[in-house]
DNA sequence: GACCGGATCAAACGCGCATTTCAAACTGGC
DNA sequence: GCCAGTTTGAAATGCGCGTTTGATCCGGTC
């Protein structure tokens, strides 16, 4: 139920002043638009949540549209920020690969914040809007390439970049997954709850491609 | 709430009328909920393209909702229909494996009517319906039955149903991620076209997994 | 021919929601 | 205390779209 405020419970309700309501806004359109959709979503609900009025969004960000670019934006300026990668590339291959798998399937399924960009991202697989772009852009393919730098070692160098890419792929495929397809895994199997076996998962993906790559090197060896 | 009979005597009779507006209203709608997703396309245009007038939706099928229902449910049956599971298993599961997987690809990334219910289906991963439950009891789990059952194979009658069920989802999640993913992975590698590569992608997703697999038999072997 | 009931049609209705409006409240600077 | 700017507020506007309505057509039956 949404209904507006009455006009005495809006002079009750009055705000801490500085709590800004841009800020506001943008934490409670990031929880909304994730857990919605951004055609689902309203500004109603949104502002709402935020304590502000509805014009608000119009004032701040010009419209629905300029809201949800400057969510993601946010999202993931912050997320880069109090929770950088570890691109740093020292110790063994494998045990780097592991590390970064680790790292990504908690992004990808940790239950609190770190997988609220996460789940907006996965909204944009089927409905990509401009902001995909900039994401992949200036976050995931650092990422990518650093996936595929421990790769293309393990190969060993003389590696051709058809194969580097396939088996970088296998790996962020089988991460990916646990998310993705959540709707699927929980359905074939009722009694498994992924984000709880986040290090058992990692192990196995770990294991499962050393594996198929260690093979495809030495393959290659013949 | 006034609902065409069933087909009874009655409605078989009278067939030589126009009776396929509800044919082409399901085919219509199936394109333009596979491209548009349930909320975004409108049954102005599902019923301006299939020739029909607005109330006929509400006629044949009650309501949006009901169409998209009944929508899923058809593309469910013309996919069994016409293009069934090859589930027999004869053999030497790698051939079966490699067999399945190309199968799988197909109906992912053809560009053709096959894979509109994966496009479907794709949506329902970010805003699940009753009809996925329907999709998953009735199809999905006996495909996944099957690529289990050829992975106990392969990794011996020993193999725990823990790793069986792990390294099925890797299998699996290889082959789904470049439909679900596919704006990253287009993105990533914008010379690259995933459906034109079908037979090479699956070569590689064999080959990788089955070198996972029978490494993991071998590591158990010790 | 008169009648019935299914099927189609154009138009209207109503609702949800993004966006706008314009006045009131607040701010810091003088 | 007054003023120009910024920020917030309740209410209005407009529109897209799902759904409904009531008329009309048409084949089959008596």
């Amino acid at each position: 139920m949404n209904r507006p405020l009455r006009t005495t419970a809006a002079t009750v309700r009055r705000q801490p002043r500085n709590a800004d309501t841009r800020q506001r806004l943008l934490d409670a359109g990031l929880a909304v638009f994730a857990a919605e959709g951004f055609r689902k979503a309203t500004i109603q609900e949104i502002s709402r949540r935020a304590g502000a009025n509805i014009a608000a969004v119009s004032y701040y960000f010009g419209d629905k549209a300029g809201l949800y670019a400057a969510v993601f934006e946010s999202a993931e300026r912050q997320a880069n920020d109090e929770d950088p990668w570890p691109l740093a590339g020292d110790g063994p291959p494998e045990q780097r690969l592991h590390a970064h798998i680790a790292g990504f399937l908690a992004r990808l399924l940790d239950r609190d914040r770190r997988a609220v960009l996460a789940q907006l991202l996965a909204r944009e697989m089927v409905e990509p809007t401009p902001a995909l772009d900039r994401l992949v852009r200036r976050r995931m393919r650092s990422n990518h390439d650093h996936v595929a730098t421990i790769i293309r070692e393990l190969l060993g160098a003389d590696a051709d970049a058809e194969t580097v890419r396939l088996c970088t792929l296998s790996v962020v495929a089988q991460c990916v997954f646990y998310r993705n397809s959540a709707p699927i895994v929980a359905r074939l199997y009722p009694d498994l709850d992924p984000p709880a076996h986040l290090t058992q998962l990692a192990d196995h993906i770990t294991a499962f491609s050393l594996a198929a790559i260690r093979a495809q090197r030495a393959e290659r060896a013949t």
